[in-house]
DNA sequence: ATAAATAGGACTAAAATAGTCCTCTTTTGT
DNA sequence: ACAAAAGAGGACTATTTTAGTCCTATTTAT
């Protein structure tokens, strides 16, 4: 349904706050504070974050995560994979995926293709641009006719 | 998650089966035998299409369905809606939805822009472009910068 | 030592999805 | 008129996914 879950949704948020938080680190508990997301949610977000590599942490006693990289190094993708794995639009487009119709379906391609410029925007697309107020404009294009996305309302 | 349920997949099988068969009514029963998909499935998926008028059901004998438009008429978008209802990339892009936090979150818009973008591109694309095994290469953009997407693996 | 943190994973509850089935209405052909 | 073929509509169930909680172990600063 081309939509991200609420746990990505809170991550991004999580993150941004790592993000005004500069280089010291920050515990689970004071994100969750500033953000309102319950503290079990926020911890389990940061172990996925860290474990991708997003965000590093600082055990111990004034411990706690910052971001493994500057804000605008990290892109939506790479959010959207810690937090929910590698994605695809749909089942048929897995490296490893079978179905029986496969001699019939003429369509798997053309939804792969999708997929694949979908990613490939949300690539382009980092922390910074995500918290910035006024992000700019996304541009699509398919089969040559440029695709204008308004901006605001 | 990005990714469209395995019923919209199935829609656009049978929405291909449809186009296959030109002008006069398919039977749902048809359409399963040819597509491999449970009866009761393509049956339910038939209705949704029917009442999203991107399918036309003539009843009695000798009735079933055919496309209500041309298949170069009918995006990938009005597929999507029919099958899983308006799709928001997050839940705060819901026009009637509010969370606690709007106050401190300054990510809701850019994912929301996103997630226009996505849906524009997704209206471009039109069942035909989806049966083509050789489909156009949608190409994105985003901050100026262009994005290709290579054609084939 | 002790307190403040993260690491890791087991576990539960809730929600969305997929799929099935039943009954009713409409239409065609005999 | 009637029987058969088809869709309309909706109730229902099972499965899977997602969200969220909690417990125990490990690490580190003071």
């Amino acid at each position: 349904m081309l939509r991200i879950s609420r746990l990505t949704d809170y991550g991004t948020l999580v993150l941004a706050n790592l993000s005004q938080q500069g280089e010291q680190p920050t515990s689970a508990t004071d994100v969750a504070s500033a953000t309102g997301i319950a503290p079990p949610t926020v911890s389990k977000l940061l172990k996925l974050l860290a474990k991708a590599e997003l965000a590093t942490s600082t055990r111990g006693a004034m411990g706690g995560y910052s971001l493994a990289r500057p804000a605008n190094r990290i892109s939506a993708a790479e959010i959207i994979d810690a937090l929910e794995g590698p994605v695809h639009i749909t089942e048929c487009s897995a490296d490893d995926s079978h179905c029986d119709f496969e001699s019939i379906c003429n369509v798997g391609s053309a939804w792969q293709r999708i997929n694949v410029a979908i990613r490939r925007t949300l690539s382009d697309i980092s922390l910074s641009d995500l918290q910035r107020t006024r992000a700019p404009v996304p541009r699509f294009e398919f089969a040559g006719f440029p695709v204008h996305v308004e901006s605001g309302k």
